[in-house]
DNA sequence: AATAGTAATGCAAACGTTTTCATAAAATTT
DNA sequence: AAATTTTATGAAAACGTTTGCATTACTATT
């Protein structure tokens, strides 16, 4: 074992162990056609005794892409990030790219900081979750000209590149389902909506159907709850505990609407036969739940998937030329999930009142 | 508006803007102290007015930190890793480390992969999760010294460092909960447990503890689930179809026993009543559930804080010499949490039996 | 056999920083 | 007022690569 001492092997090491040039070395790492078989041979030799391994930090100092994504988050540990997350990485680790990733905890301020640390470190891409960013992070953007892509929420008219789906639209299909089962007592529980142009898009989107059949919440149904079933589950239960009950519930998401089940069965309310209760967003694990939850499908590992490579292109594309890429806008189809927590208001016990 | 073109602006703009040596500009970011008050000013306006942005690449090229630390999960999409992995990022983020994820999807030879990418990213250190690894990625981390942890399982004569729980103690921690509550047609339903240190330690712990007390279950009541509702569901159905049916159910995980619910609830058994289920791991939301699930809860957050902060520490003390640091073990304990889903085996109706 | 290509390699100049050492200017001590 | 210390700055040599250009040794063409 030769192996050199602290594993610091360079491409001086390397290229004199196998007794060639530095040059050949790196060529025959870059451009393997470029070198005799045999050469490559003793440099692959040389490098397994000596246990070298590249320098991307080196490499990058060149122009050459440092071989890195950043992607940042509101927060990693919510089902739906984690998916989408999972999939992103999944397709740009295919296309050889290293992910960094950072969470911002829905503070756009601290997204900011975090982008700056990604740029210092010459991420070829960035991605963000939604379209809602402060200022200084577009300009920041525009400034470096590095590609981006928003991931989750689609607009037309978006600012930068998108890949998601139209949070709106989400929110009115909702909106549209129990109100044709005949419902017109219907409360909303929705997450906080600043800095979140998917929770807004979709309140608003609910919001404007229900005006539209004459049907909006008063104010104590229009309640707002964090993206957590703990405390889902207690603002759900509140609102139960209102003197006047709705005959459905319209959650901004999966989560939440498990939470106002769990807060339902607690008050020996059955669902849907009490209460019909409609998520967004089809979570893993909505479908099997018992009774199955009925939400609005996002295709999130789709959403992911399509996300990480559209950055890649985008990446390829903007290769060399410093010229601004081309702005691409993806929609993803979603759609009614009919399952087993929403039943026609003639048909609820409810109905009784 | 100044600003250089594609914002290339490097550190010979910046100083030539602000009239100054480009030793001075490094030196007013890296030790500002020895830059005078008004100099630094100036600098700062070229930084500003050229939107300049550090390049780490190049400072990682002077031995410096290259301010990354690689984390390489199973998978990101579960719960239990979501959790932790958000908490080891706001542990490193507070410490101004940037992180680099990759996943394996349970991959031991995918694992080595990435951990080879990350080291040419040149990562300060490595966290992976549990102390199952292939030899060639142990031998790598001694050859390379890179700072090295591993989260979530805990044990004594570790080949690495390792923040975590002891999961044999789990495993029969929660055996012993349903044996004393009289239970002894006891069904077990786990991951697979190759390459899964974790899955391993908790049935080997159950599976030893059921042994001793002579209630060690029969081939077809010892099943295998993936760690996933739907699939998990399914096989537990699969289960309860059979001829002979057990009183009690312990899960390898809190989302196999989330699955199990719904299979029984879906075959009209009542939990607890007919069945007792137990789970491992205290998953977010498992409290909130109804019934709220009975299980062992593992502190995922302070294990991934923990851990994130012992790396921290680690790459600190390996700073400078190349001496391997001091190995760190910390065990985080667990603790039977009791909530609605286990009932004593006389109070069952499955006692009818 | 002379010529033109082609294949394989090496030399040296980048790349964008940090840091050591040297130096000049200013402040302090004698 | 000279000598010493301190403070602030710059020049230049690293760091570990990649790559354009030059060189040499073959191979194919006439």
């Amino acid at each position: 074992m030769s192996l050199k001492q602290g594993g610091k092997a360079d491409i001086v090491d390397v290229a004199r162990r196998a007794g060639v040039s530095i040059s050949t070395v790196s060529r025959s790492f870059n451009h393997p056609n470029l070198v005799n078989l045999a050469t490559r041979k003793k440099i692959e030799k040389s490098v397994k005794a000596l246990g070298y391994i590249r320098n991307r930090a080196a490499q990058a100092m060149h122009g050459r892409r440092s071989g890195t994504i950043g992607l940042i988050v509101p927060t990693i540990d919510h089902a739906i990030f984690a998916e989408v997350i999972q999939s992103f990485s999944d397709a740009v680790d295919q296309a050889g790219f290293t992910l960094l990733i950072a969470s911002h905890g829905f503070d756009l301020e601290r997204e900011y900081a975090v982008l700056r640390k990604f740029l210092e470190h010459r991420v070829d891409g960035v991605a963000l979750i939604g379209l809602d960013h402060c200022e200084p992070t577009f300009q920041l953007l525009e400034q470096q000209s590095v590609p981006v892509i928003s991931i989750w929420n689609y607009e037309e008219d978006s600012r930068i590149s998108c890949v998601g789906a139209a949070n709106r639209e989400a929110g009115q299909m909702a909106a549209k389902h129990v109100l044709d089962l005949g419902h017109r007592r219907i409360a909303l529980v929705f997450p906080k909506t600043d800095g979140n142009d998917r929770a807004r898009g979709r309140l608003e989107g609910a919001l404007a159907q229900l005006r539209r059949q004459e049907a909006e919440p008063p104010e104590a149904w229009t309640i707002q709850a964090p993206y957590n079933i703990a405390e889902a589950k207690e603002a759900c239960g509140a609102l139960f505990d209102l003197p006047e009950r709705p005959t459905a519930l319209l959650c901004g998401n999966d989560v939440i609407a498990q939470g106002a089940i769990y807060a339902a069965v607690q008050r020996g309310l059955r669902v849907p036969e009490d209460l019909s209760v409609l998520g967004i967003g089809d979570f893993k694990g909505s479908k099997e739940m018992e009774p199955a939850l009925t939400t609005i499908h996002f295709p999130a590992e789709e959403i992911g998937g399509l996300a990480g490579r559209e950055m890649c292109g985008l990446i390829a594309q903007s290769e060399g030329r410093k010229t601004m890429g081309q702005m691409v806008r993806r929609k993803c189809q979603i759609s009614l999930a009919e399952r087993a927590t929403c039943l026609p208001v003639s048909q609820s016990r409810a109905s009784d009142y």
